[in-house]
DNA sequence: TATAATATAGAAAACGATTTCTAACGAAGG
DNA sequence: CCTTCGTTAGAAATCGTTTTCTATATTATA
């Protein structure tokens, strides 16, 4: 391997100097003569120079990296929101460094301290255990950042939210609308604000509709110890769901889940006992994911684009990072519904010859 | 945000020169006297000093990062692998640092300059168009680097391959042997190694069992123009293919699809139009995606373990990257069927009362 | 014509670390 | 007693850039 060419190399080899060199060629607009100039411009071409961005960077002192950090990297929610940062990233001419906490708070402080340690320019967090001192950390290494996905109470920094509360509200007005009065919400540990808020939301409604709650219908799997990818878990995680509804005493009309793959696997742990969707009791899921148009029953869903989130949560990122202005201003992503067949609707009507 | 401390500042708090500072923070063996290196400790911790990693590149030349580079990042398959190699790099005290090529060449292209530009340590890649010239910038640029995923005809550097060949082969017996002669082969655009070679064994064994081959029976979906995120991309090209079998004069008895995702595209559109899998037609799909257990019925496939390749590629890595000796051995994964609802299966024995 | 302004070029400093080269001092060996 | 070596410390060079400061022609202005 021989040794790449410096700006150095290119000043010997056209004669200047390495302040011209370097003039021409990070486009300053400092005047230099056109016969030079383009005597530069053909020798660093001939040296096939590209600038050194570890120099670039040291003279410049920020750098040009932006750390995500996600709770799971195979989740196809959190893999197409990795996918819509990196791509603008690149369109902003920044990497992309990846973390993932692996939904543990230990996970997630040492991702922080590789953030810190690797100097990034700005910070893309989805954290589900949020303290000041984090932010305090970020403040003082000179880190922008940004939260999205789950909303944290006591954080008032620049963020891109989903209303989940808004979500759950929705979610049980369709299903009342559609003539399900006994629902169940479906859920792993109640452990993140998104769930917390969800349940709040769906809890709303039925209170406004005075449709008596029984706890008994707060189904949530505490079982943590499932291994395997997170969408896997969570699909066993609606397995296990599902034997606990086939034990209740009523079958539920409907049930609310928290996520699709956790709607999934509610569904086909019912099917196997003879129990069908939406024939015999409504399934509602979460997140839109890609693969809830592919299952079937065809999922019934509230959208959650991730990608617009992460490319939303970028934009803001930027934003701050290059103004001076810290507005941190937050956004908030409204639920939309998306009507498949998983949810047995009112009046449709069967009609035969 | 106060200035962050740099070695200068510890060394005028700690009344010792740079020199000494960077000896003791650096854990070099160089002497210093234990008074001398109390205070510099004492002063370093007070300002709270970290190095920056920028200073310390450009001085040492190895940075400590690890570049991916994959055709797109939302898919199943894809993300797992960079989970994997992401578990590697925290282990290891890499940082990762995540492309796409979004399937082009420009892309890949654009992605290896990249790579160079940040001067990686070491990358680990997934590449549909590889030649010469990239192994050359790469090397000239003095990056280590692991090929997964694609096999290429012309590289003989590090890699870690799967057994695309072995795996068609494999395909091809099970699916005769389970009583299918009018086997069709379904498959995107034969653009990649990959699916040549899984082409390639197929009909190998064909030949051997002396099975004729019509040209036919090879469904290429050419469209180029699905959009959205791959998985949903080739679950659309399955469809298209399956309204292809649903036009041939004769319906195949089998189908083996290049990935699972098309191959559940294929079963929908065939339930769609009343045929059904594996009752009317066998379909097997290739990757064993974490749905193809999920999809109804579930899918017979053939087993890649994008995890245990991700990991084997960066432990490649990093022990080239390490060693000195450039002994750069390829490993090839072996192939495992996954068998599951999607193959009806010969024997088996239907009994009424 | 003398002077100020402008265009052009390069030397040198700076960024933050590591490492090589000097230097001083005391101890050991002849 | 003088040389040699080992120990400890710091000055300075280095990495590849950008930018500030200086310097020289050249042109415009009075």
């Amino acid at each position: 391997m021989r040794r790449k060419a410096t700006i150095k190399d290119v000043a010997v080899r056209a004669g200047a100097s390495i302040t011209t060199v370097s003039r021409v060629l990070s486009g300053s607009d400092y005047p230099v003569s056109a016969e030079l100039r383009a005597v530069i411009l053909r020798a660093a071409e001939e040296l096939n120079y590209t600038p050194n961005k570890i120099g670039q960077l040291l003279r410049g002192g920020k750098s040009h990296q932006i750390g995500v950090v996600v709770p799971s990297i195979t989740s196809p929610f959190y893999s197409q929101l990795i996918s819509a940062v990196q791509d603008e990233c690149v369109t902003n001419d920044y990497v992309l460094m990846l973390y993932s906490s692996h939904s543990n708070q230990k996970g997630e402080m040492e991702c922080i301290d590789a953030l810190i340690q690797n100097q990034v320019a700005g910070a893309v967090l989805s954290l589900l255990y949020w303290n000041k001192e984090i932010g305090k950390k970020l403040d003082e290494a000179g880190i922008e950042y940004v939260l999205f996905d789950q909303p944290h109470e006591e954080y008032d920094g620049a963020s891109v939210d989903f209303d989940f509360f808004e979500a759950g509200k929705m979610a049980a007005k369709y299903l009342i609308t559609n003539g399900n009065r006994d629902i169940a919400f479906a859920s792993g540990v109640l452990d993140r604000p998104s769930r917390k808020q969800l349940l709040e939301g769906f809890k709303n409604v039925l209170k406004e509709e005075e449709i008596s709650w029984d706890d008994d219908l707060l189904l949530i799997n505490s079982v943590k110890k499932i291994s395997g990818a997170s969408s896997v878990r969570d699909y066993r995680c609606g397995e296990e769901i599902g034997k606990k509804i086939l034990n209740l005493e009523y079958i539920p009309d409907a049930i609310f889940a928290i996520n699709d793959m956790m709607a999934m696997g509610i569904i086909k742990e019912l099917n196997k006992n003879g129990v069908f969707v939406p024939a015999d009791i409504s399934v509602m899921g979460f997140d839109n994911v890609e693969l809830s148009e592919i299952f079937s029953p065809a999922l019934t869903t509230i959208s959650q684009s991730a990608y617009q989130m992460g490319k939303s949560a970028m934009e803001l990122l930027i934003e701050n990072m290059d103004g001076k202005k810290k507005n941190k201003k937050s956004i908030l992503m409204t639920p939309v519904l998306v009507e498949r067949n998983s949810v047995r609707i009112k009046h449709k009507k069967i009609r035969r010859k």
